[in-house]
DNA sequence: ACTGGTATCGATACCGGTACCGATACCAGC
DNA sequence: GCTGGTATCGGTACCGGTATCGATACCAGT
């Protein structure tokens, strides 16, 4: 009696004197139904309150309506606007997004798009471009669209939407850089696991030495970004190196942290000291002192790729994989 | 050829040399199976790349290893954190989160509903008390657990993971006065979606006139809560009611923007200004002010809300339902 | 040698849908 | 009246696993 009092199609086309094939296409829209017998076979399920069971047509049919999303944090807002942008793409479309959550650990990952290909997902959209060789493998292998997203720099599986997060870090040295800032400090948090902020940190030492200057200091911590490491982070760094008049971070809350700390010590920001975060964050521009940051199209590129995902369900032609890439703009607050 | 090269369990039985039965045995770990014929199975899977088909299985068995997660949005932190708890909770268990987002639309709630019923999930966590009738109905009409999260002042279908907002609102309300405070103004967005944003606006009313009080002023908007907004709507509800010692923000992110707001006005937070957000977020007891806020176990509560789940997977036995009941901790932030 | 018990295995019948293809009905055209 | 075409239907065979239960083998006990 557990799910046995659960109607089936079966049960809808008896109900309705029809069999079970016209239910089914009578209640997918296929085609080769009578006006008539659509609606016995609708009215039928409703009253009956039939809820189909996606398990059973996902596993007839070779495709479910899963689509698989792997990020590496949920708590991060930034993903957690990704996702947003997912779900409003597929919005109607009747994909229902799964998600995985890698903690930015390589074998994780792995073990979660294998977990996640069981289910047969339409689609797989995936953070970053650097997997382990057999994850990467194991994406080669799918047969389904896979939508790598947050990064370019790198060869992608199959379609590809974001931008070039090396170019998004020079981009911002080279804005600071013009604004006439000369001695740069850096600040950032969990790089050895974050491969994205590791090469905004990468662009951005190459575009200083391109102009001949360096990071004058670097405090690179473990663990996440919050917007207190940013601020501790902060005073050690204008402590050992008072003369900073820049300070480079790997993302907003660490700035927003930093931010914070020179509120707090009386430092006129950012007339005497620049703060540079990433990622154009919502709070950013209300913040009591102005600080820069990149915008980067979190929702635009959640979207995107749902989109990809949605259209190569539907044309099953083997056109070139998609390549979104996003320009990131420098927003120095004026 | 598309899906045709996936291997399935019989092609690793024959690989194996064993039935089909005895090969998804050794595989699952079930009982009946020599030693020697497990590691057969086990070891032509890994050569052959099994990945296993849980489609298929959760139609086969009755259940699937999929676990229904549904919140009002995604882009919001304290919902995303809630994920990373469930992330965190049934890490290990096999099972693997699907998402449904509402918006704070009722009607869109009971189709997400209705959509991941369809999947047989083995079980389906539900942000909040207050669904459609025909939601509900839904909900507890299905055969598997169902835990409802963050709020406590209701009747919950089944299992409920939470604390009172209402409480919330007045235990707070009640430091507050404790502090001394006596001209209150309430800032707050989206109340008219949010129920449990406005049963801690209930409570704190309740609150503050049990003790002779109420608010001078309040000022609700429509739409998300933004530090943008809480920055906004606190610098015109200060225009009108100057002498205001106390506001109260639906949440932290609103309550952030005043603090903000302050800071730029050059207002002395706390000294003549107390300002109470709601949650905890990371980043307040890093602001260069203090501010009051209630500190939440947004994490805690998914993780108590996947295990719930988990546990009545395993014992059959109906045992009342859970109920976990938070306490909030106030923070005045000393 | 015969019986009973335990350990191991496999054939079969599903789970609840959908694809495929053949069957049926009905009508226009010659 | 017969043929061919179109519109509707339904039977059957899956999709890839698992539950069930009967079959088989082997061994101890008498």
């Amino acid at each position: 009696m557990d799910q046995k009092n659960r109607i089936t199609l079966a049960e809808v086309a008896v109900a309705a004197g029809v069999s079970k094939m016209t239910a089914s296409r009578a209640l997918r829209g296929a085609g080769d139904v009578s006006r008539s017998n659509i609606d016995k076979v609708r009215q039928a399920a409703r009253q009956m309150g039939y809820v189909g069971n996606h398990l059973a047509s996902s596993l007839s049919g070779q495709r479910s309506s899963l689509i698989g999303v792997i990020v590496p944090s949920t708590a991060n807002i930034v993903f957690a606007e990704v996702l947003a942008g997912i779900a409003e793409g597929i919005e109607g479309s009747g994909l229902q997004p799964v998600f995985g959550v890698t903690d930015y650990d390589l074998e994780k990952e792995y073990e979660v798009i294998r977990n996640m290909l069981s289910w047969n997902p339409a689609g797989l959209i995936v953070t970053g471009l650097d997997q382990s060789r057999d994850a990467r493998l194991l994406l080669e292998n799918a047969k389904i669209p896979v939508v790598q997203i947050m990064d370019m720099d790198g060869v992608p599986v199959d379609a590809c939407v974001g931008f070039s997060q090396r170019a998004a870090g020079g981009a911002m040295a080279e804005a600071l850089l013009g604004t006439g800032r000369k001695r740069f400090g850096y600040v950032g948090c969990g790089l050895d696991a974050d491969f994205r902020a590791k090469k905004r940190f990468e662009g951005f030492q190459e575009a200083l030495s391109r102009a001949g200057r360096t990071f004058e200091t670097t405090r690179i911590a473990e663990g996440f970004s919050t917007v207190k490491a940013g601020r501790e982070l902060t005073s050690k760094i204008l402590e050992a190196n008072p003369d900073l008049d820049c300070i480079c971070y790997s993302n907003d809350d660490l700035a927003a942290g930093g931010a914070f700390h020179c509120i707090s010590a009386g430092l006129s920001v950012p007339e005497a000291l620049t703060l540079a975060g990433f990622n154009g964050l919502e709070f950013v521009k209300s913040l009591p002192v102005t600080i820069a940051t990149t915008l980067t199209p979190r929702r635009e590129i959640g979207h995107a790729a749902a989109r990809i995902v949605l259209g190569s369900n539907r044309d099953e032609q083997v056109e070139k994989p998609a390549r979104i890439e996003f320009e990131p703009k420098i927003d120095l607050g004026v």
